[in-house]
DNA sequence: TGACAAACTATCCATATGGATAGAAATAGC
DNA sequence: GCTATTTCTATCCATATGGATAGTTTGTCA
């Protein structure tokens, strides 16, 4: 039976996810890969298929965390929920050190999604999960009677997703202004209720 | 007197905004700025002071047009201009084929903000913009008597921001996202009559 | 017409890059 | 204890990079 790697395989993507999400894919060389993650550039180009393979790997296990922890559970909640979601945000652990630099998905689409023929399709799989979740929320909440009778359920579904979105600009921005836009996406929802 | 350059420093600083916001920083090499700029290498260090200062300026140079054409005027503008921002904008001339691309700022927020001390003061100004140019939108409105007297203005002013970068993001997202964001943003602000 | 200054061209340079290779090390199974 | 397999280490490689240099070209002025 053969050698085990230094690091475990999840020990390595998260720490993989983290490095590229806090930096970006330029900002990144296979040589602070090895020194951040533990993965040698040998194990890196045969196990993982190089740099680039690895880089989407690890958007795509960012992906799966994000829905399954912070966008998924959305989908059921009531409206004080989803305000609670914007103004009392969750952080999923491993990631507390990143949150800082936003989104890993909105960076990878500013900064790649031109280019990168790999980015589109998951941009299409982020969307889609945003619009199920808070789609399903307000839906949900419209059916159970919370809503206001005036209120346009595509046009508040799509308020909420800007405001998700424009959230993670501005904590990549740094300064108060994710703090305002929650606060602000917070009373908007809250401004729905019956 | 000395010889001309190629091409005018207008031309070559348009081109530039156009190839960087494009294709962001670290994709565009010194050669393909010689090939779409007609800056020469000589030129880009002696008289630029090289990629990276060229790219500031190009940054700056959009932030001033941004600002002049598409932003400063809507601080005096009513709610129906503002909201006909959000759902028939218009193009500042030069930045036809870059517009699909986003925003050159929102870009270079997620894609080099966390790592270049040059970019937080463009991006501080970048949101200076925004809330000055929806924040006296808004405020002109309200002191009109033109908006609904429950509305609270910085709560309208933020989301109204929100709106504006998150549609930024979808047009670098591509599809019908940003249509989506538009189209719900103008209602969001035509809600807020009187 | 010559001088001067600015820009261009062709070439060079040091460094960094992603990935490849060869030999060594580590591990489990037989 | 040996074998097979996987991973590691050290080194190498071809290419790309941003910038530098030297000689040439170009345009204006005196």
């Amino acid at each position: 039976m053969a050698r085990h790697k230094k690091v475990s395989d999840q020990d390595a993507l998260l720490a993989a996810i983290n490095l590229f999400w806090q930096n970006g894919y330029h900002n990144v060389g296979t040589r602070e890969i090895e020194a951040q993650t533990g993965i040698t550039r040998f194990t890196l180009q045969t196990t993982y298929g190089g740099k680039k393979a690895l880089f989407l790997k690890a958007l795509d296990t960012y992906l799966d965390l994000t829905d399954r922890h912070l966008l998924a559970p959305l989908a059921t909640a009531d409206l004080e929920t989803l305000a609670r979601w914007f103004d009392s945000p969750t952080i999923p652990q491993g990631f507390e050190g990143s949150v800082q630099s936003g989104c890993f998905m909105v960076n990878t689409i500013t900064a790649l999604g031109g280019q990168d023929a790999d980015v589109p399709p998951r941009t299409a799989r982020y969307y889609d999960m945003l619009y199920a979740a808070f789609g399903g929320a307000i839906h949900g909440a419209a059916k159970a009677g919370d809503l206001r009778m005036v209120v346009d359920l595509h046009q508040c579904t799509a308020l909420a997703v800007a405001s998700a979105v424009s959230v993670q600009v501005a904590m990549a921005a740094g300064g108060p202004h994710a703090d305002y836009l929650r606060t602000a996406a917070a009373q908007m929802i809250r401004s729905w209720a019956a």
